[in-house]
DNA sequence: ATACTTGCAAACGCTTTGCAGTTAT
DNA sequence: ATAACTGCAAAGCGTTTGCAAGTAT
């Protein structure tokens, strides 16, 4: 598991960045705390929408964003391209082990980055990025149901 | 620089592949391998046009989907989730330094794999992501000229 | 009361498609 | 000759925007 952020940091962040607690925002907060992973817009939609049956795409889509924008979420774009979101887990640096089939994160501190060797000359480095992709140990046990 | 791969190299797999040899695609090649990093599917439009004025937007990025499902070129998605494409180099395995500033790539023979500790437990890999974001010697020494 | 949020509708940018004419093999 | 390629136009998808009505503070 990642070290899990809690539906009320989630809340007191957007509260202290001057956005209004709504109904709507408290679903999302808990959403993203169950899942525990990475979450496409259209995943969001449809389980705001069995809350809240009348939610739009774009209300969605414009929390995301400034969710993102002021750190309690994390946007990230997928190898393929999708754009998927996530609490922000912003503890100390480390990076993840993501579950192509579920696509829950599980940290690991290791970093490349303490290890590199055989690496630029005169290449300014200022960031970084490694994943592990792979399927998790719930996954391999419960063979894909929801496989459609 | 990469090991880079030849205009002819990239002729030859298309002619492989049942793909024909058009002019367009002789300048795509070439683009690709004089670019040594990675295009935007608009940077290769633009440039197309400056030799065919009538390309259209469709057909390059028909060349370039084809061409990426045959391995001359390699898809990639960026941080910020914008589409680029790459002359694939498929020689042994490795990751590349990016830069930021022009997008040429650079090899880098370390894999973060063979010195991972404190992993998954029950957490089957198949699949690993690094790239190391930076600016490049180059850029460093000459600042940003087309910075708009 | 005020400022922020929402839903609606419409627009936007990027990418893909169907088709008829053209070109490489 | 045939199968593949191109340009055109139009559609598709995911995402963003402007605005008036509604809601949290």
């Amino acid at each position: 598991m990642s070290e899990s952020i809690t539906i009320e940091d989630m809340l007191r962040k957007m509260s202290a960045g001057g956005l209004r607690v709504t109904e709507q925002r408290k679903s999302l907060a808990q959403m993203f705390v169950l899942a525990d992973g990475y979450l496409t817009p259209k995943d969001v939609y449809e389980w705001m929408r069995t809350k809240y049956p009348g939610v739009s795409f774009d209300t969605v889509y414009r929390n995301l964003r400034i969710l993102s924008e002021m750190g309690v979420l994390e946007q990230f774009y997928f190898l393929e391209g999708g754009l998927k979101f996530k609490a922000n887990c912003q503890h100390h640096h480390h990076h993840h082990l993501i579950c192509t089939q579920c696509e829950k994160t599980f940290s690991i501190h290791f970093c490349p980055m303490e290890h590199l060797e055989g690496g630029p000359e005169g290449f300014e480095v200022n960031g970084h990025r490694f994943e592990i992709y792979g399927t998790c140990k719930e996954c391999r046990e419960k063979p894909a149901v929801e496989d459609i």
